[in-house]
DNA sequence: GCAAAAGTGTTCCAGATACACCCATGT
DNA sequence: ACATGGGTGTATCTGGAACACTTTTGC
């Protein structure tokens, strides 16, 4: 069977950038490709968009065959399209990127071993294609939105502590923030409420839990 | 002569939301489609990507084609893909969008006189496929950026006045600005600087002149 | 009792906003 | 002289930034 056209046609893909946070880093999920070209090579996931499929369901596919979460934050980010930027054929990829809760980041079994696997972001191998400029975008639109949209949420569980939060804030942007000044602005947000719950977690006092009041809603701030 | 694949690919097209400014109203240049679908229905420029050539530079093709201008500022906007968008075939469009300084609008005689036109932004007519969509999403990044670039700037002719340059931003944002305060960002931002010469232009007092300082670069404040 | 994270307010500064009158020109 | 858009400064408000100590727990 084959596909024939007047034109010649590139082919589409989505390639996915997914971000959570782990142990106090940005972490990053990349796969080793199976096949040339870059055999070998770490690379985002992504793969061909099919014929019924809109480009955000392409992209969560993608997303849920690596990695079998479904259901959180996806965004377009750019598309990219140089003539040379795969070496074999046009390729033309629409790049989103996807953030993962905490405690949602085990990766299906059924993704074979070795080949798909979590990278801190400062300690990424060398990539394929132009996938390292395709992650420092997105990295730069996530540290942006930070600024003025409650996008950092989409990382958290279901309940979590302010310290929690502001590790995430603080891992993102790479600078500390100020605990007081912190906090006031994030509750002066109302996008998060206390549960009334404390938890023990070691020698000191307590801390409040709390969740986020709308899971679904990003919402742009000023 | 015909181009075969072993799996279905979609077209890919870049559509330009070509902006402009004069007489007060933003404006949009839309073609007259000549072809099915949406046979006689206006329209965004557009065309197909070449093989050889990047999407920016797809786009700046079809935008020199269709107006005669070149060089003008151009970004990418977002990229639509859903599967039925063109009744007749699977067409992903990069869409970006451009603006045309006033002083250099004036369409190339090439295109075949009735077909291409300028409309104000707020009295379009009906157009083809998602484009209505693709110029609502143009016109709110626009708007967007107006508070944390430079952008305007695009709009402006070699030499112009502050006045003028006020009325860009109240036609783009719809809302009047306080004169003394315009003034006082803007020529805080350093963009800008007075020529010296000034423009008589009715009965009231001469306006100074000022120009771009860097006319191809467009910074981001704050 | 001591180590470790949680929790809590006030002062200060900078940038945005509100606001009204005189100036230079053409008719 | 009058109509028209050009040009200018100050007081106020608001949101962000800086900053240090007490509380509660586990060991």
């Amino acid at each position: 069977m084959s596909y024939c056209y007047d034109y010649p046609r590139p082919a589409v893909t989505t390639d996915v950038v997914v971000f959570t946070i782990r142990e106090e880093t940005l972490q990053l999920l990349l796969i080793k490709r199976a096949a040339a070209p870059y055999q070998g090579c770490w690379a985002l996931p992504g793969g061909f968009v099919e014929p019924d499929e809109s480009l955000e369901q392409a992209a969560a596919r993608e997303l849920e065959e690596e990695t079998g979460v479904a259901g959180v934050y996806l965004e377009q980010l750019y598309t990219y399209g140089a003539p040379d930027r795969d070496p074999r054929d046009r390729i033309i990829s629409v790049a989103y990127y996807a953030l993962v809760p905490s405690d949602r980041l085990q990766l299906r079994a059924a993704s074979d071993a070795e080949d798909v696997r979590w990278f801190g972001f400062d300690a990424l191998p060398a990539l394929a294609f132009d996938h390292d400029h395709i992650a420092r975008m997105a990295h730069e639109r996530l540290a942006a939105k930070l600024d003025y949209s409650t996008i950092a949420l989409q990382f958290m569980p279901e309940r979590f502590t302010l310290g929690e939060l502001q590790e995430v804030y603080e891992t993102i942007l790479r600078a500390p923030q100020d605990k007081r000044n912190f906090r006031k602005r994030i509750l002066a947000l109302e996008a998060i409420e206390a549960t009334g719950e404390r938890r023990r977690n070691g020698a000191h006092r307590p801390a409040m839990l709390y969740r986020v009041r709308d899971p679904q809603r990003v919402a742009i701030i000023k």
